[in-house]
DNA sequence: GGCGGCGTTTGATATATGTCAAAAACCGTG
DNA sequence: CACGGTTTTTGACATATATCAAACGCCGCC
């Protein structure tokens, strides 16, 4: 169990990571992305359906994304359960847990996924003594607020049509983002999840996918998703497609 | 201009200030209050209608609300408008804006109101070298992200009447928390805004408050609430009234 | 103190989305 | 490769909320 022992594939390299861009702050030197590793103790694989972390589980960490898919969501006690996102790789989660030292919603893995752990407390010494990650740090919350705010706009005012579409153009920038298809992608999650995540039934959710497809602005298979007319999708609401 | 010829009313006090308890973190030293006074440089009085800031404009402080009340909101292009709070004494605004540099909504007095000022660069130099400043700066981003998830789960899973009583419920904590009634305040807003909070139609607003008061629920002029049946509100939604 | 405009209430009607149901397609597992 | 359970699609129908409209009341301003 103690470190000297980690194995070299388990221990986590920031420095020649791919997602580099996406997580962490560009501009520490090397020194300081060594000291930054020396924190992200542990990498962690979930199989699909496991939980990254249940709500009101005691809060010790961020964690990185660094392969697969996530989401998170709140439940009510009624059983209803709102998804508050989906998190791909180079996302950070958890931080809706800093207010009360405790998760306050559930984490799942929607396919086999690895994550970096990021043990909070020494997070915050060493932004202390790092200005770049410590302002890196607010940027990420703050991202998070600028996010939800969008949803909140999505979720109190627009339609079934104008949410599916603004969800396809979110989705299809993140994937291009990390180098993948922005047209032809798989979708991680059923009806049922992008439902609750939307605000809407899942025969909602599948009813627009057809009719989106009638009119010829995708193609959609089961998880299978083709963008055809991106243009034509982005008309559903304006044009700012906006960080989901 | 030159802050020593400030006027001493507009110096401000946080140890003297009746919203410490909820603005700051509670376990500060004497000589670390005052170095964050020292930075909270100005109180500025703003009145209704005012913006405090608009979308677009650059980022340089978050604000602490010392006196009123506050919307924000982010507008669609098309003018569909999302409020995405409402704030009140003790609360601090601005944090959206740190991700960009930029502010992403606008704030707006609701009525006459006074805010202390903190330049954020100076808070954020201050939090590196006080470790319990920092962690309350970032408890509050956490627990902007946490109302948020409250939010979504209202606005995607909720029927008017649940969004009404836990917007009605919500408010009642908040002002008890400041020493007002919890039964009998005045809303500060109009069912217009209330519905761009809550994703309602202002005449969906008004009919579900007429209704609470046939049934006894509350009784409502105008602006001026009354709360009869506090019970009776919460069985709306479960019990958890959440922060929002 | 009266006028005018905004905010609110209430009614009648329209509609987007939810609900219920059944069949079809898909997927993991034995 | 077949089976059983889950996910998805599609249809018919129900309903919560939006829309349109008119009257009323409150409040600030002249």
């Amino acid at each position: 169990m103690s470190k000297a022992f980690t194995l070299p594939q388990l221990r986590v390299a920031c420095s020649g990571c791919s997602l580099r861009e996406l997580c962490l702050p560009v501009d520490l030197t090397d020194e300081e992305m060594r000291r930054l590793e020396r924190l992200v103790s542990e990498k962690h694989a979930y199989r699909r359906g496991d939980y990254l972390y249940r709500s009101g589980a005691r809060f010790d960490s961020l964690y990185a994304i660094r392969t697969g898919f996530f989401k998170t969501q709140v439940l009510h006690e009624d059983g209803r359960e709102q998804v508050t996102g989906f998190q791909m790789a180079g996302e950070i989660i958890g931080m809706d847990a800093i207010s009360n030292d405790m998760h306050t919603c559930d984490a799942v893995a929607l396919e086999d996924s690895e994550v970096c752990e990021l043990p909070f407390n020494r997070l915050e010494a060493l932004s202390r003594e790092l200005p770049a990650l410590q302002r890196h740090l607010h940027k990420i919350m703050s991202r998070e607020i600028v996010r939800e705010h969008g949803i909140m706009l999505l979720l109190g005012s627009m339609r079934a049509e104008e949410r599916l579409a603004a969800f396809l153009l979110n989705l299809s920038q993140r994937f291009a983002a990390r180098g993948y298809s922005a047209t032809v992608f798989q979708l991680r999650m059923t009806r049922q999840e992008i439902g609750n995540y939307l605000g809407l039934k899942l025969e909602t959710v599948s009813r627009t996918l057809s009719h989106f497809q009638e009119v010829g602005l995708i193609s959609v298979r089961n998880k299978a998703v083709e963008i055809l007319d991106m243009k034509g999708l982005q008309s559903f609401f304006g044009v700012a497609a906006g960080p989901l």
